[in-house]
Order: C-alpha cells, then sequence, then structure tokens
DNA sequence: CTAATCTCCATTAATTCTATAGATATTAGA
DNA sequence: TCTAATATCTATAGAATTAATGGAGATTAG
C-alpha cells in the first residue's frame, strides 16, 4: 500500500507548477533543482504527465512544462493513476482491464476480485477529493510556518 | 496501490479457516492443499497472522491453526496491516513510526506527509469496515453459484 | 546556426517481493 | 520411549519491480 517515489516526485513537481508566484512555465531542469529530484527521472514523470492530460509542454528554447487546468481541477487521484496506474489491489481487480490471476476460479466468479474492486473504489473515491490546489493550498502554509518557525531559530 | 500476494494468500487462508463446515483447525499443509498455495511460503504468512493476534496455532501431531476470534470481529485491515504492514502512503506518513524521507523538509513540517497521512487514514478506515464474516459469507456465495454455473455448463 | 529544451528508447542499479531450504522444537499416539 | 506429523525460526536464493541513468534525436527562440 505503499506510493511510489514516481507519484511522490509528480506530487511535489505540480505542487510546484501550481504554485502562486511562479512562473508558469518551467523547465525540467527548473523543476529538478527546486525539488532535488534526478533529472532524467522526472523527466519520465512528467511524460506520463503529459500523456494524461495533466500537463502540457513546450519544446525548443524557452520551452518547459505547464498546468493543462486548474489545479482545482486536478485531483489527487489523478495524479497518482497518471504515473502509477489504476488502483487495483490484485491484477483481476483491475477497473479497466482485468486480468485473471493464476489462482483465481474465474474472472466473473472470483469473491476476492468482487471485493477488491470495491475496496479499489472506494480509494480512489477518497484520493479524488483532494485536489491540487488544495495541496498547493497546504504547500504554502507549510512553507510559511517553516520560515516562521526558522526565524524564531535563529 | 497493489496488494501483495502474501495480503491474497492470508485472505484465502483465512476465508478457508473461517468457512463453515470445515474442521476448525487446519494444518498449514492441508490449507496449502486446498488453496494451492506454496506450503513454506504460507507458513511465513500464518506465522504473521499469529503474532498480531488473528489465529492461534498448536504444534505437534494434530496441531495446526485456527481462528482466534469470530470472523465478524476480524476485519480487511487486521489481515492485510498483519502481513503488509500499516497502510503509509510514503514512510514519512507511517501512523505509529514515521521515518522521514530522505527529501522531507522535517518530519514535523511537511505537507505531502500531513496529506498523505490523511489518505492512509482514509484506506484504514474503509478496510476496517470489511470484516472476514462479511468475506466468508461472499466466498460460500460464490461457490454456490459457480458449481450452479458449472451444471449449467454440463 | 546554436544552444536549450522536450522526446524516445534502452540499459543498468537498487530494492522489494516471492519462494525455498534446512535445522529445531513440540506433541499425540503406538 | 519411539515415531511421525506438526509448528517455528533463520537464512538465502530467485524473480520481479522500481529507480535511476545514458545517449541519440527533434524542436524552437533568438
Amino acid at each position: 500500500m505503499k506510493l511510489s517515489k514516481k507519484s511522490k516526485y509528480a506530487l511535489r513537481a505540480l505542487a510546484c507548477l501550481g504554485a502562486p508566484g511562479v512562473p508558469s512555465v518551467l523547465s525540467i531542469q527548473e523543476i529538478a533543482r527546486r525539488e532535488t529530484i534526478p533529472k532524467k527521472f522526472l523527466e519520465q514523470v512528467l511524460l506520463a504527465l503529459k500523456k494524461t492530460g495533466i500537463v502540457q509542454s513546450s519544446r525548443g528554447k524557452a520551452g518547459g512544462y505547464t498546468l493543462r487546468g486548474a489545479p482545482a481541477g486536478i485531483t489527487l487521484g489523478d495524479i497518482v493513476r497518471a504515473v502509477d496506474g489504476p488502483f487495483a489491489p490484485f491484477v483481476c481487480a483491475h477497473p479497466a482491464a482485468p486480468v485473471k490471476c493464476t489462482d483465481c476460479p474465474s474472472i466473473e466468479n472470483c469473491w476476492l476480485r468482487a471485493v477488491m474492486t470495491e475496496v479499489g473504489e472506494t480509494v480512489t473515491t477518497a484520493l479524488d477529493q483532494i485536489t491540487l490546489a488544495e495541496i498547493c493550498r497546504r504547500a504554502a502554509e507549510s512553507q510559511r510556518r517553516s520560515v516562521h518557525t526558522l526565524m524564531y531559530d535563529i
């Protein structure tokens, strides 16, 4: 039940792109620098985010990535699905393209599949209720708090 | 967001132990045979389930495993946690023993951690609402249905 | 043109998951 | 007391997945 680093990087990159007061177009290199993410790895992450339409890119000099829609319209679920795939507790419980497990009796008549499909849906619903806007808001707040703490520390 | 085979094996083993009309004590070998699970692997799974008190065991000849409590008191969450650990989307969002990620600013002040801890709690709540009793009921129903189908097929 | 960028494909490295092996401890029953 | 069937424990091999890197295009502003 752990999320991949890809997801984590995707979240941080998007929070970066959605942060107010940041240039709306950022290059891979710039995001990698800001968030300390391996550049070549981030490249793959952004490509995945692009494929599902969460971000858009422009090539050439002065190119880079930008959010495709408003942060309020992008959910945590969208992001994680884009890089890690759908929430299928087991392959036979895959929402779109279920695959028979080697040990299922059959794909239509597998009680584990039935229960697990429901679980996957529950998780999906939960993650789809958190938006990138909310995440950005919290990120900004957290940063304010940390600066505040730092000032006290000094 | 995929569950491990350990979880799957645990669920099947417990559904087996909780099924009505089955001897209440089953040996590892017997469960492995019924559910087609590698015996030595199942051994580890059952040991984990024992450690958290979901099953109890007796050693020696005629020994084996049995459920510790009523199926209605064991949740899917209990089972998965027992073998796969708690639902921590990231290590810093571990409910009991959070560990600082290499890229967190700090464990107290990480917005990803805050959001992800909530997500983990949501998943936990969802999984804790499905009981083993419910699972056993569905398993039995599914089996009835499959026998029915089979009769038609022949 | 050129330099900075995204894109695509392949490969290596690291980690985690799955499975197996073997030695030991326990217990019912002959 | 012996034997056979069982759980327990620790280690390790094998497989699969994830993470990271490398390098050769394609595109575009200036």
